[in-house]
DNA sequence: TGAATAATTGATGAAGTGTTCATATGGAAA
DNA sequence: TTTCCATATGAACACTTCATCAATTATTCA
């Protein structure tokens, strides 16, 4: 990026800028938001959170539900898995899985609240 | 999709996925909270937003504060702007961006009390 | 008018995402 | 053991996304 690239007018706010800058969210902060964001930034992802918020469902349970194949709905529970969104206890051949924590649910809830506006 | 595919014992638990299906989220709400969700999912976006929370800011102070190109600040404005989220003023050649309401800021801070656990 | 400049736009390429197909794993039952 | 089957995984693919570059628009000022 070169300096001609960034505005020759900075000083339009200056202080403005700065002020803003001291406040800004920590990076880190910044992003655990952007990474729960894509998570559900995906309609399927929404729909099985939701559906586990129900009640503790296998992944066969889940595809059939989604109407996804089982490799897909496999392939994301991973993704969930490793965001540490869902848990899973082992039952035989059979997988159960489960919200690890109420957190998602509650995001849900109010991006319903807000989609009905 | 095959019938093998969805998992042959889909009446595992049969009941459970009818009744979660008649309780599922409609499509319409669930695309909603993608769409936002998607938007949320990248940290200089979210910065933006936090940005014009503050204060009312023009593309050339936003650049500034994010140490990006004008372009790929004006890139990130139309797809906020598409999505409602920021509206703007022209004054002279500057175009004055903040946000078109509050209720994406509500979402961070809620990503914020999230991410502090 | 013409030069300067804030902002927008379109094209491009690299990186990332989600599904599918084929295959592997591991537990249960025969 | 062998077979079956729920789940997991890896590779390939089409599609999307984001930053960059170049070109353009629109407004101010000389």
């Amino acid at each position: 990026m070169e300096k001609q690239d960034i505005c020759e007018i900075e000083y339009v706010n200056e202080k403005a800028v700065q002020e803003i800058k001291e406040k800004m969210l920590d990076d880190k902060t910044i992003l655990k938001i952007a990474n729960i964001s894509q998570v559900l930034s995906d309609s399927t992802r929404i729909k099985m959170l939701f559906a586990l918020s129900q009640k503790e469902l296998c992944v066969c349970d889940l595809a059939s539900l989604l109407g996804m194949t089982q490799s897909a709905t496999s392939h994301q529970l991973r993704l969930l898995r490793n965001t540490n969104l869902v848990k899973f206890r082992k039952e035989g051949k059979t997988v159960y899985y489960s919200l690890a924590d109420e957190h998602v649910i509650s995001l849900i809830e109010i991006g319903v609240e807000h989609a009905k506006e």
